[in-house]
DNA sequence: TGTTAGCACTCAGATGCGTCGAGTGCTAAG
DNA sequence: CTTAGCACTCGACGCATCTGAGTGCTAACA
């Protein structure tokens, strides 16, 4: 941050225009190359120097010495932080995103095609992580004895999601009993969230205790979900757009880049760390060294899903990506497909 | 088939030898390299004039002139299908299998941890398709409110999956109406496969103008599944197994291997032709070429579970795949799976 | 003081050439 | 029918060469 005040007009121009060729190219950048691009009429040597001074400065790199320069991290860092501003706020119309959306029934199916369609727009690879299943406001629960011993419950919230799940018991209620129970969880909690069902429950249960003591902590555990499986799941679609770029060409990087993808559990949890919070995130290369492959970068989002639930969507490119592009689609995104999730659940709230 | 019977038994060994060679080292085989693998005592020349006639038969091929051999998908379909009688039988004790395999309380979970260990002991990539919903015995089936124009339907099968589905309608039943609807199919069809279901209940509303006439209907018809979606799910574990094998090193094999995977889909359906008949049955290279790869071969068999209702799993591999493991293998995973699928669901049904 | 032209230098990538060796087919002898 | 011998093929490897894009430096210029 200290070196950027340093940075004078000149060298950013310059900057960002080494930053959008070797973007489009993938090749390294020479100063001969700029003086094309930059508007400014400087000759080849005037660049050099100040190339020079950004190398020194650490936004430029040199593959070899007698190669033109590639951008750092910290060169896109500083574009997407610094050089971006003005480029943001031009969305161009989400008429076309809501055109091309036909939402599922299924928020799940919503979400994976969602994903698609990211990927389909961006060029690179649509990522979407549904919403925790814990936040959200909690609609109705049902059970299903499956034997003597096993009981599945239904949980239905009010964004359209659902979640099933089995609890083993020692000795189960009978079928009134389970009706009465649903019944009055029912009644009671519709609209909260499990978060504060949960507590409100602990709360009782400690005060006078509840008849219904076992099951009700079962079944709460099982709502919350447990903790050694993630709630939500990861939708990636369109990874093989990624593949054609050429700096997975080699065949040692696509395969660190397939093992990336195999492992879906570790790219949940990093995409979840980012789950508070507004607006666009942008991570860039090592700072998701979680991922094992380190020219990848993320641009994530979080989408409203009803009132209090969010989930996190994105695209996953290479480092070197259309971040001027890609930032304002994923932004307009999660706010579409905020939209298109809170209000029909909304009208149905209002009718059910 | 009818050069099959051309081929005498030492020629049936060399090509034996070859196959299993070339298996091994992922290297065109020479004559030199036989002689020494080969028991019989002959020398490089002798191997040469049979390889020669080999490769006349279309079991053999050359990369070019001056090197060794390959075996032709021909010579893997001739391999699999008389050469390995004999070793098919040699199954290693399914203690290890049963002992390393912890099913987890819910069907599904268990079917994916089938397909990771699966591709952990065949070191090639473990293949799960679970079985047709609709083919399974009918347990259950609870409706859930989700607005006025929305009803969630939930079927638990015998063997313990589940899967609801979203059914919309002009106009809902009321709770009671609902309560009474499901009642009535739980009490009446218990036991017996949607399939079955569907037949008698169409055939009664036929006789006598059933009251729930478009709900019955939209009930069965959400139970089938839609058409367009198949039934049932597919898991692929251990895909980066195979990406190890020299023959996926370049670039644009691998590219082929990511886009077959990223279309599940496509597999899924190729495997479902294989649902019907007993035992393991093997694909080779572009006998299964909906893939897109012709250089993977696939080894399937049904698992059973419960009484009617079958799925299929496998191992997915490069042409070069060890069959003389791998079928026997494959062959006992089915077997054992099935058990332990349907064992547990027998004591339940009983209980419950 | 900042900018530019000129020049020597560097280094990856492509091209061409000779060598090596594994493996073949053919022929003739056993 | 089998085998030894031999000439031949052809990809893989190593090496030297050439080319050209791009640099850094220095000196001249505005």
């Amino acid at each position: 941050m200290a070196d950027a005040m340093e940075i004078t007009g000149r060298d950013q121009h310059i900057l960002r225009a080494t930053i959008l060729c070797y973007i489009k190219t993938a090749t390294p950048v020479g100063s001969r190359t700029l003086t094309k691009i930059s508007e400014l009429g400087l000759s080849p040597a005037t660049i050099r120097n100040v190339m020079a001074d950004l190398e020194e400065m650490g936004f430029l790199e040199q593959p070899h010495a007698s190669a033109g320069r590639v951008p750092t991290e910290k060169a896109y860092r500083f574009y997407v932080d610094h050089l971006l501003g003005s480029a943001l706020s031009a969305g161009e119309g989400d008429g076309v995103l809501a055109l091309r959306f036909t939402p599922s029934e299924d928020a799940t199916d919503t979400l994976q095609e969602a994903s698609r369609l990211l990927s389909l727009l961006s060029h690179y690879a649509g990522v979407v992580v549904t919403p925790r299943f814990s936040s959200q406001r909690f609609k109705r629960v049902e059970f299903v004895r499956l034997g003597e011993r096993q009981l599945l419950a239904i949980f239905v919230s009010e964004d359209g999601f659902i979640q099933h799940r089995r609890i083993e018991m020692d000795d189960a209620p009978s079928a009134d009993q389970l009706r009465q129970i649903a019944e009055e969880l029912n009644s009671r909690f519709r609209g909260q969230d499990l978060h504060a069902i949960r507590a409100t429950l602990v709360e009782e249960m400690r005060e006078h205790k509840h008849r219904y003591d076992q099951l009700m902590q079962q079944i709460l555990d099982a709502a919350q979900g447990s903790p050694t499986q993630p709630p939500g799941d990861l939708y990636v679609e369109g990874k093989t757009n990624i593949l054609d770029f050429p700096e997975f060409a080699e065949a040692e990087n696509m395969k660190a880049l397939f093992k990336t993808f195999e492992e879906k559990y570790m790219m949940m949890t990093l995409i979840e760390k980012t789950l508070d919070g507004d607006g666009v995130r942008v991570f860039i290369g090592s700072e998701n060294s979680a991922l094992g492959v380190n020219n990848l970068s993320l641009v994530l989002a979080n989408y409203r899903c009803g009132e209090h639930s969010y989930g996190t969507l994105g695209v996953l490119g290479p480092t070197r990506m259309e971040y001027d592009r890609v930032i304002p689609l994923v932004d307009q995104f999660a706010r579409v497909l905020g939209e298109l999730l809170t209000h029909p659940a909304r009208a149905d709230r209002a009718a059910g």
